[in-house]
RNA sequence: GGGUUCUUAGCUCAGUUGGUUAGAGCGUCUGCUUGACGUGCAGAAGGUCAUAGGUUCGAAUCCUAUAGAACCCA
């Protein structure tokens, strides 16, 4: 072992200078990189592929932290780790910015061809879509870089294409003239999924309707009264008796003239407004349905971009929805047929990209058949193939599956997988094909894009571009994830996973967090309460940030984060920055010996030892149930409590007064027990460990932790003897610490002890007298305890502080009493429970074994207080 | 309206199949230039485990109801 010579260590461990420089090592040595390797086995991950238009944000630091934690992990353990990393081309997003960008140049799409559209879409990419990959380096990820994938890569496209026309063939993929959720924004479909929903405090209007050839009105409520003038139909529930004689009567639709029939169906709420509905089939999805079974007209009432088309009465035209409905209500009135206005919340569908209040609408759209598709996807997560973390989602997922309509997958857009299917221009057949129709000066192609999830759901599948890839790598290991695209994407490529290879795309899924602020808001532009992760990593490192995550978010719930709290990784980075530090500098006057690195062990040594021991133990444990939160919290107290406030302190007392072998030993010793610590935390916080691991020896062009054996855990390490001597250590000089802080003893003065027991060794004495500054120690079980004391209990140890007058009399029997009721606080409830006949006879042995244990230990601890009491007198 | 999850110290959260004297970090208070670290060290205070019932020898943990919060679906 080859420590470096250093002259100077920094006191606190700066980041800025080491993280930049290992990824460039780690990339320049091409460390990361996985080839197909049938003596190992793999262990693969996708990344969930960023938006071209995407900028990193926190939400992605947790997601990303997460799976570099796990290649690096099974790095390290052995297998062929691959993590392929890739972008997603968000045809809606990016459409639309190229859309903007192209305005302010005073382009418009209608003025160009779709080829030249699509230029500028690529152009916009090459400028834009590597950004957040320069940023995610930032991060310290560990993907495989020659592997990095677009959802518009030719071979991907490709993959996507022939998705469609092997569907197509089986008769999965139709087209049909449908209601669908319209966005009027980008003029285009979207899904059910994309369609979230608001509470808008709107207004409920009554419109009074005559019937034909009488007196008579039916009046109806209407949340958008502008859709009034594409009504076809006035529904009623048939029980209503309200409404029994109008049944099978018609209306004179005000404004239009339209005369439409009263018609009874079962769908009808008595008790929503009047009980009378009126029904626009072309645009609203519950009176479409209605529309079908009554055989009504379907008037489509809007344009593309919801403004009024030439259905409507000539003023109303081309108008926009918003400005029809005030003209609409405005005439009813001076008709003298608006009867009221009443408050009314409700929740309106809005498109999840433009923000704007969906329509449905009417139009020609291809939809994919999801009932027979879904059901080997739901089969393999209720088997158990495919295992969700947390467990609970696989219910939501299983609602979501047994509950599923078809999928309208085409968008009225340019940039996107373009579907493939060609018209023909006389004949009016349908062509379906990878490839063009041979003669295709006769046929037009369908001008439509695929919805992006639906190229996305090949995603892990198509990522390998070979066969003895996708052989080795698929199905993948793990998918890292937020909840909220589990039906949109995680869903989806498990059915695509079943249908295209007939195997599960992935084994585990672990959902994340979600990241919100300290007040339990969502992170969002527009609140600003969303911290830019870069200037967090300036601040305190990328070390600090990832652990930080980690620390605090909990498997399952919502995280709840502020910047103030990175402080915890990066105090933490400075905490083994300094234990590294300490060893370092000793290491430049004591000299190593590898040969001595299992001599001159004491149960100091082999409480430590067993202790990491355990620790690979709970941290494998914990990371094999995905319970990464408790893998670092396990890791956090394994290096400040244990390593760094124990046994550093503890090894202070050889390493400065030692023989010379023995500093050799117990420094090699430590550095070497350092280094297994840092293989530990390196998935973690791979920066900071790789820095120090370079300076603990001399290595090699090339080498670094991040390639070495993760520790194993090995049971003969684990020595329980000697972890029960070093409690007794920490329980003695805590308890005389206690009494040092109580009775305001100087930190500086040496004081005399005095240990009354039988079973305290020489090398506890040691080193109970170095961690507590102690001038002189007594141990002896036949002990007279001296005069003027301050007094404690520890198991069946008593000990005494003499303090010549400096100690109150009353103040210490307040101590005493304190501690003694406590103590019988705790007895009384042991003893109550063991005079118990149901508790003894019922509970199990070793239960009751305990109790009598703890009762006895109380019992001997409650005398020995109550004689130091008497003797206080 | 249906579903999922949550409610434990001032704050953020642990607490595995019911067997604790209910833990941690931050914050608070006291003391400390102890030869790695004040991004630190030592010590302390702080909880009727949302509420009410029930099951059990035993409940923070299981069941029921109630209250409150978040998310998803319609």
């Amino acid at each position: 072992m080859h420590p470096k010579n250093l002259a100077d260590i920094p006191k606190a461990y700066n980041p800025k200078d080491t993280e930049d420089k290992w990824y460039k090592y780690w990339y320049d040595h091409n460390l990361y990189h996985s080839e197909v390797d049938e003596s190992k086995k793999a262990y693969t991950i996708v990344i969930p592929p960023p938006n071209i238009t995407g900028i990193l944000h926190i939400g992605h630091i947790l997601n990303n932290t997460l799976q570099d934690i796990y290649i690096r992990y099974k790095r390290m353990k052995g297998f062929n780790s691959c993590w392929v990393p890739g972008i997603d081309h968000a045809s809606i997003a990016t459409e639309a910015k190229v859309v903007a960008l192209l305005k302010e140049q005073g382009i418009t799409k209608e003025n160009i061809s779709r080829e030249e559209f699509l230029k500028h879409c690529y152009k916009w990419k090459e400028k834009y879509g590597g950004l957040i990959f320069q940023q995610l380096r930032k991060l310290g990820v560990s993907c495989d870089w020659q592997r990095e994938r677009f959802t518009m890569d030719d071979h991907y496209y490709k993959k996507v294409i022939e998705a469609f026309v092997k569907l197509y063939k089986e008769g999965l993929i139709y087209r049909g003239y449908r209601m669908v959720n319209w966005d009027p924004a980008s003029k285009s479909a979207i899904s059910d999924e994309e369609v979230f929903y608001k509470e808008i405090q709107g207004k409920l209007w009554y419109f009074k309707y005559p019937v034909k050839d009488s007196n008579e009105f039916v009046i109806v409520a209407t949340t958008r009264p502008e859709t009034m003038l594409g009504d076809t139909g006035i529904a009623v529930n048939p029980e209503d008796e309200r409404y029994k004689h109008l049944v099978g009567k018609t209306v004179i639709l005000p404004i239009v003239g339209r005369e439409i029939p009263i018609f009874a169906d079962s769908y009808v709420d008595k008790e929503f407004g009047t009980g009378a509905v009126k029904v626009t089939p072309a645009h609203d999805t519950n009176d479409y349905d209605m529309g079908l079974r009554h055989n009504l007209e379907m008037v489509n009432i809007f344009n593309e971009d919801a403004t009024t088309n030439g259905n409507v009465p000539t003023e109303f035209q081309e108008i926009d929805r918003n400005e029809a409905r005030y003209k609409v209500i405005e005439r009813m009135q001076e008709l003298g047929l608006l009867q009221k206005i009443e408050d009314y919340t409700n929740k309106v569908g809005y498109s999840q990209r433009g923000n704007v209040p969906i329509e449905p609408y009417l139009s020609e759209q291809w939809f994919m058949k999801m009932e027979e598709l879904c059901k080997p996807a739901l089969k393999v997560v209720q088997e158990g193939k495919i295992k969700f973390h947390p467990d609970h989602w696989h219910k939501t997922y299983e609602h979501w599956m047994t509950n599923i309509r078809d999928w309208c997958i085409s968008r009225q857009l340019w940039w996107g997988h373009r579907i493939p299917v060609w018209y023909h221009n006389s004949t009016k057949d349908i062509y379906c094909g990878v490839e063009p129709p041979p003669d295709i000066e006769n046929w037009h192609q369908d001008d439509d894009v695929l919805d992006t999830w639906a190229s996305s759901w090949l995603w892990a599948q198509d990522v390998f571009t070979n066969e003895r890839d996708q052989k080795y790598y698929y199905p993948t290991d793990l998918l890292v994830t937020a909840p909220d695209i589990i039906f949109f994407w995680v869903a989806r490529m498990i059915i695509a996973g079943m249908h295209f290879l007939g195997e599960i795309p992935f084994k585990d899924v672990y959902f994340t967090s979600l990241v919100r602020d300290t007040q339990g808001r969502k992170m969002s532009k527009s609140l600003g309460n969303s911290p830019d992760p870069l200037d967090l990593i300036k601040e305190h490192g990328t070390d600090a940030l990832r652990f930080t995550m980690t620390y605090i978010a909990p498997l399952g719930q919502d995280v709840l984060f502020s910047s103030g709290m990175v402080e915890i990784g990066r105090n933490f980075a400075n905490k083994m920055w300094n234990a590294g530090r300490f060893l370092l500098m000793n290491a430049q006057t004591i000299k190593l010996d590898s040969l001595l690195v299992n001599k001159y062990l004491d149960f100091t040594d082999k409480w430590i030892m067993s202790r990491f021991d355990k620790t690979i133990k709970e941290v494998d444990d914990a990371l094999d149930k995905f319970e990464v939160n408790a893998a670092s919290k396990i890791i956090y107290s394994y290096v400040w409590n244990d390593f760094c406030d124990w046994y550093i302190e503890l090894s202070k007392t050889r390493l400065y007064h030692g023989s010379d072998e023995v500093k050799s030993a117990v420094l090699t010793r430590a550095i070497t027990l350092f280094e297994q610590m840092l293989k530990l935390v390196h998935p973690f916080m791979p920066f900071i460990t790789e820095e120090i691991w370079q300076l603990l020896d001399e290595r090699k062009e090339g080498e670094s932790i991040s390639v070495v054996p993760f520790p194993v855990f090995k049971s003969n390490m684990i020595d329980e003897a000697s972890e029960k001597e070093l409690s007794f250590v920490q329980d003695v000089v805590t308890a005389i610490r206690n009494i040092r802080g109580e009775m305001n003893i100087s930190p500086a003065k040496a004081i005399n002890v005095f240990l009354k027991s039988s079973s305290v060794s020489f090398a506890q004495e040691r080193y109970i007298k170095a961690l507590v500054k102690i001038d002189q120690l007594t141990v002896d079980v036949n002990l007279d305890k001296p005069k003027g004391c301050a007094s404690a209990v520890v198991k069946e140890c008593e000990i005494f502080i003499p303090l010549e007058g400096l100690v109150d009399i009353d103040f210490e029997r307040g101590r005493i009493e304190k501690e003694i009721a406590r103590l019988l606080n705790s007895f009384n409830g042991v003893r109550k429970k063991l005079e118990n006949e149901n508790f003894v006879s019922k509970a199990p042995p070793d239960v009751i074994e305990k109790e009598r244990q703890k009762m006895a230990d109380w019992e001997k601890a409650l005398v020995k207080l109550q004689s130091i009491l008497e003797d206080l007198d």
